[in-house]
DNA sequence: TTTGCCGTCCTTTTT
DNA sequence: GGACGGCAAA
């Protein structure tokens, strides 16, 4: 390989990075500087010169990101490099060390659901009460405390003036003693065993040390202390350890994610040697100078100049909707006239901060006839019928999981019932027994007289399908569906909205990929894969279709085209966060992230009223659109389904919040076309003072039906014409009063029976009529 | 033992 | 508005 191709094209820092050798550097990247380049350069760089392949290790924050990373590298020609994430790696490396962690080497990694499960075990077995101690409280406070490496007693001391630290430490210790009988880990514990093993285990630190002699951790700003302990352990002797990120993109406190790890790193590695990337190469200058302005005021950071010698690029647009609704119709139909201009729909994403926003806009682009796709790839593996078929999976390669074993012990129906079941685990606990063995011999237990046979043929099951255990999983499935009868029940429940049998179906074809990709491959590793799998790795470049995501999601990620929806308090930033200023600055950053992720075009939304558990709740401006520097912006307001630009006004910043036409004083600086100047000649004031929703206004009804004054009677466009009868994908039936305009300006003014008068443009084709 | 219904809770973000 | 747990009836 040549070395001349690996600095090739790179500047001055960017050189830097790639050939910094040994001691700890740290790349301060900011979003679009290049960085992925950057670290897949160097890492190629370390293994062809002063190191081989296998001993540097590459660690990212996603799944996606670390099949990219080496594929590049593989595509240099270096094979053997470890590229993983750090849950993945510390699966792997407790399965290999695990005598040394106290687990056996087939553990069961637990997700939310499973462990939640436990969790609620504990209570009950503690003898507490559930509504006293919730699931969620319990888990959000181990998890941080796992996250902080502390043990229940460190915990129980540290947080002693809390009056229920005692007893979480307690359901804590219980826990854990479930879990670990259960031979389970969940994902915190997967750092923070592996944290303490390198710790405790100096043998098993040296041998990991020797093998990865060069550690390069991406995305540094979203680790937590357990994360930072491993990677500190793994270069302890050298200091090879390369960090990279951006603290203004540091989105992850609320899961123990500490800032402080990026921003202290020359105290933690003195003489570590910093190298700036400041150039981005992403996006146009004015979605820089949003992005930059907005971030600008954040307190807690490290000022940093972002710059760029890209296009100017068209403004940033902030589109203000009636609702919810329309603000999903609004996204679908710009996103419709961009793939009819050609732009093509994989370079669309649509961001939001929580993932029941998405509901409506996939609404909206179903109707519009886009293709699209949601990055939830957890998602997936949440589905009963998945969940089902991997609780086999999960039972065969680890007996000792018996979250799994419950749950298939009756799926499908088998008449085991729920007393049946404790009466099995109660015998179990009396002799010390595994639940699997008690079921063996269930025949012979009293207490069991009806189900005991039908318990002892079900581990007859079990037993017949674990000796297909090392067969290809895709087999080992195939035979799981057959021999217990759920693909039978699969075919009975599938539905038109839920083909559970293609669900599966998508499961065996995983399992085929999973042994092209990784022939030696085992059922464990395969079910740790799945356990450990992201949101963003679900999404697939190739396919056809807008993408749909949350903002912490995109992280990492880049499109064309990029519009970010539900700029308001409460949604974004997130109420939780109001009183919060450290929380408040993470919002924004969340902010900045989606900003940055945009190369040519970004269109930023926010509705005026949104659903709310069922019901309609106006809502407030987010204070984050007060931020962004206003000669790069294009302000539009919606009214009645038109749009028309204006410029926003702010009085005091909170009470207020309304909408003004543009007037030639406000233009200066805008670029481009106005599509809605036809617009403001209507005299109605825009109703915005909905803050505090004191002055919200329901939708008006319809006031005219037929002919209204400018309309002409007669008129056509686009195959509409006045009077005729249309439909709207959510609106529903209604009648058209007038069209204004011609050709791609033509609107028409639509009544509707249930919404009132809304204007729409003919182009987008939003209204259909009906025959 | 199973099924279905009802009431209650909650609602960020994710490996 | 939805998910889930608990409870009652078949």
């Amino acid at each position: 390989m040549q070395l001349e191709q690996l600095l090739q094209g790179l500047t001055e820092p960017q050189r830097a990075a790639v050939t910094h050798a040994d001691g700890p550097l740290l790349v301060l990247a900011g979003a679009g500087s290049g960085k992925t380049r950057v670290i897949t350069r160097r890492a190629a760089y370390l293994a062809a010169t002063v190191t081989s392949p296998c001993h540097v290790l590459a660690i990212t924050f996603t799944n996606k990101a670390a099949n990219e990373m080496r594929q590049r590298i593989a595509a240099l020609g270096l094979q053997g490099m470890t590229v993983a994430t750090f849950h993945s790696l510390c699966a792997r490396l407790l399965r290999q060390f695990a005598g040394h962690a106290d687990l056996k080497s087939n553990f069961s990694i637990y997700d939310e659901s499973d462990r939640n499960e436990i969790v609620r075990k504990a209570v009950a077995d503690c003898g507490l009460a559930i509504d006293q101690w919730p699931v969620a409280r319990v888990v959000s406070a181990v998890s941080l405390a796992k996250n902080h490496m502390l043990t229940p007693q460190e915990y129980a001391q540290r947080e002693a003036h809390d009056f229920g630290a005692k007893t979480i430490a307690r359901i804590w210790t219980k826990y854990d003693e479930l879990m670990r009988s259960r031979n389970a880990v969940d994902f915190d514990d997967l750092l923070m065993i592996m944290a303490r093993m390198l710790r405790q285990k100096p043998d098993v630190r040296d041998a990991l040390e020797d093998m990865y002699r060069y550690t390069l951790i991406d995305e540094y700003q979203d680790t937590n202390l357990a994360q930072f302990e491993i990677a500190r352990r793994f270069c302890q002797q050298r200091k090879n350890i390369c960090a990279t990120g951006d603290p203004d993109q540091s989105i992850y406190g609320w899961r123990g994610a500490t800032i402080s790890n990026i921003l202290e790193f020359e105290q933690h590695y003195p003489n570590a040697r910093v190298v700036k990337l400041e150039q981005n190469y992403r996006s146009t200058k004015r979605i820089l100078a949003v992005a930059s302005k907005l971030i600008s005021s954040n307190r807690l950071r490290k000022d940093k100049a972002l710059w760029t010698q890209n296009d100017d690029g068209p403004p940033v647009r902030v589109i203000e909707c009636e609702d919810a609704d329309s603000e999903a119709e609004y996204v679908a139909s710009q996103i419709k006239e961009l793939a009819r201009q050609g732009t093509p729909l994989k370079d669309i994403a649509v961001f939001c901060r929580i993932n029941a926003l998405t509901r409506v806009l996939e609404t909206a682009l179903r109707n519009n006839g886009l293709a699209y796709q949601v990055a939830r790839g957890v998602e997936f593996y949440s589905r009963k019928e998945i969940k089902d078929t991997v609780s086999y999976l999960r039972v065969l390669a680890n007996p000792d999981d018996e979250v799994s074993l419950v749950r298939v012990i009756n799926t499908p129906s088998r008449g085991i019932g729920q007393t049946s079941i404790e009466r099995l685990q109660d015998y179990a606990q009396a002799h010390k027994l595994r639940l699997i063995e008690v079921m063996r011999m269930a025949d012979r237990i009293d207490s069991l007289s009806r189900s005991g046979g039908k318990i002892k043929q079900f581990a007859a099951l079990l037993d017949e399908l674990q000796t297909a255990v090392n067969n290809p999983i895709y087999e080992l499935i195939d035979k799981v569906l057959k021999r217990t009868g759920l693909e039978k029940e699969f075919e009975l429940t599938s539905t038109e909205d839920n083909d559970r049998v293609a669900n599966v179906g998508e499961l065996i074809s995983s399992a085929v990929k999973f042994h092209e990709e990784t022939p030696e491959g085992t059922l464990v590793d395969f079910l740790a894969q799945i356990s450990l799998i992201s949101d963003q790795d679900a999404i697939k470049s190739e396919s056809g279709s807008v993408t749909l995501m949350t903002l912490h999601a995109a992280k990492g990620l880049e499109f064309p085209v990029v519009f970010m929806v539900g700029l308001e308090e409460g949604v974004l930033p997130h109420a939780r966060a109001k009183d919060d200023p450290t929380q408040m600055e993470e919002e924004r950053r969340l902010c900045f992230v989606g900003i940055t992720r945009a190369m040519k075009q970004l269109t930023i939304s926010r509705a005026r009223r949104r659903q709310i558990r069922g019901a309609w709740i106006p809502t407030v401006r987010s204070p984050f659109l007060l931020e962004l520097p206003l000669d790069m912006i294009e302000w539009q307001s919606e009214d009645a389904g038109t749009f028309r630009a204006g410029r926003p006004i702010f009085r005091n910043g909170k009470g207020v919040d309304t909408f003004s036409r543009w007037d030639a004083a406000g233009t200066g600086g805008r670029q481009g076309r106005d599509d809605h100047r036809s617009s403001w000649d209507r005299d109605d004031d825009l109703d915005g003072d909905d803050s505090m929703g004191r002055s919200f206004r329901p939708p008006q009804p319809a006031r005219t039906a037929g002919r209204g004054a400018s309309g002409e009677p007669g008129k056509s466009a686009f195959g509409i014409k006045v009077g005729q009868t249309v439909t709207h994908a959510r609106y529903g039936l209604g009648r058209v009063a007038t069209i204004e305009g011609t050709g791609d300006d033509a609107k028409a003014s639509v009544d509707f029976n249930t919404a009132g008068k809304r204007t729409f443009y003919l182009k987008f084709g939003t209204i259909k009529p009906v025959r």
